[in-house]
Order: C-alpha cells, then structure tokens, then sequence
DNA sequence: TCAAAATCAGTAATGATTATCATCTTTGAC
DNA sequence: GTCAAAGATGATAATCATTACTGATTTTGA
C-alpha cells in the first residue's frame, strides 16, 4: 500500500461516507460537505471514494440513475433497492448459503465476496400509491 | 404495452442477446451484429434493449468497467463475475432464500426479484496467473 | 396500393467518472 | 521551527457509455 498523508478532507469525505446508511452516491457526499467545506472539489471525493475501494474501505453496491452506490460498511450485508425511489436499504444478515460456494470452488473459481440485492417496492412508496 | 412494429433489426438484436451465454454489453451485441447487418446503428442496440428491459425479456445483470452486461434468460439464477477478466458466468440455481424475503414482506417491502452475484477468479485466470 | 405508425441511421447532447496540471499541504529529517 | 520531497487538491478538460433528436425508411393493416 502506497503511503498516505494525512488529509483533513479525505478524512470528512470517510466520516460522510460512514455517517449515513443512505448508501449514497458520489455527489450526495460532495454536496453534503461542501457548505462546511466550500472549497471541495467534485474531483477529490471521486479520487478519495477510489482509494477507500482499493483499501477495502468502501464497497459499491449497485449503480443506480447510472450513478455508482456507496457503503462505508464493508461487512457483507443483502441489501434492499426500491425500484420506485432508488433507496438503497440495509436488511439482515448474510448467513445462508445453499452450498453454492462451495459448488464454485468445486469447478475451480476461487470466490472472494458475495453480493445480494432485493429489489421491490418499499414501505414508503408503498403507501404513496395507496390512493 | 404499447404497440409494436415486427423488425428484423429488432430480431437479430433479441437473438443475439439470446443466442450466448457471455451476458454481453450493447456494444458487444453491435459488434457481433454489424458485419451482417452493415447499416446497423449503434442506437439502434441499445433502443431495443431498452425496450426488451421493459417487455422482461432481458435483464441488467451487473455494470462492468461502466458498461452494462446483459442477460436474455430472465429466469432468476445466480452469477459469478471473475474481477480479472470481467467474464460473467452463470451458475446453478437460486434455490435458498434464508427467510430475508418473509422478513422483507413482514417489514411491508415489496420483493420483485433477487439477484445474487459472487466475485472472484475464474478457472482460467486461475491457470494463467500459476507462473 | 397507400397513408399512418413505428422504426431506423446518423449525429448531437448528456452526465457520471477520470485525467491533467499547476498549486497547496503534509511529512519527516535536520 | 525550516525546508524540500512526496502527496493531495481545485479547476478544468477529456472520456465514454448511454440517451435524445430529426429527417428518412420500413412495417402494418385496411
């Protein structure tokens, strides 16, 4: 791992990313910082996100309106996306498996994460529609 | 649905599509198309797939080096994504749900599909990188 | 056969992300 | 503290997949 400075940016573009379970975007970070920061650029938080990703710091969860989803919790997790709002929600645990893993590594592919989306309707558009 | 017009561009978009297991961007699909069909546009590929989405006869699986890669079996069935070479494979079945779909619905998520995908190394990328 | 609707090719526009580069910060040795 | 080297940044331009637009072409059904 190259060797990093410390930045104070770097460091509130981490906080904002962890501060939220929104699974936000670049620019959701960007333009939360950038009132108390104003002299962030767009640049910097696309060149930090990179760097948490290489780190293993931060993980994308899916692309949404062709904008790249965040989470700063690397722990695997499923995740539920509204196909009405594009929020992105946390659900329960990872813990099943039904023996696929170990089918992949049976035919030769070495398998290094897991990602589960749900996609649906949630609570709240759910009730919007409800007219 | 709306009314549709019987094409033979659209028909050669949707057997492409269909015809290989290598869940194929846009461009790959033009690629292949266009030395047959020489006055194919680019456009063209992707208003189609585009409409294919919308009718659920093709599927995003999962957005590599920002290129969208399709599938035409929209059945529900797991991937693996090999993150050296970007080949997508499927794999067997998706028969495990662990209950998180009844914690969805019970929490008022609507679930409309699941997808699953593993990330890793596949067999050959495996064999090349032994030196 | 023919006009309306649908589709297309070609091209321009969009927008997220990345690259560039000159300037500014951080760091660690002194 | 001082200072030079390494690292990070802002501002801007470039990239590139995807979408929008427009006038021409094809398909359809009567």
């Amino acid at each position: 791992m190259a060797k990093r400075n410390f930045s104070s940016k770097r460091k509130a573009i981490y906080e904002a990313l962890c501060s939220t379970d929104s699974h936000p975007s670049a620019r959701w970070i960007y333009d939360k910082l950038k009132p108390d920061i104003p002299d962030l650029s767009l640049g910097t938080v696309y060149r930090n996100i990179a760097l948490f990703k290489e780190e293993g710091k931060a993980q994308v969860i899916c692309s949404l309106n062709s904008e790249e989803r965040l989470d700063g919790n690397v722990t695997p997790h499923p995740h539920f996306i509204c196909t009405c709002c594009n929020s992105v929600f946390d659900i329960g645990n990872d813990n099943s498996d039904s023996g696929i893993a170990s089918e992949l590594s049976e035919r030769g592919f070495s398998v290094e994460s897991r990602y589960i989306l749900y996609y649906g309707i949630c609570p709240d558009c759910k009730n919007k529609n409800i007219h």
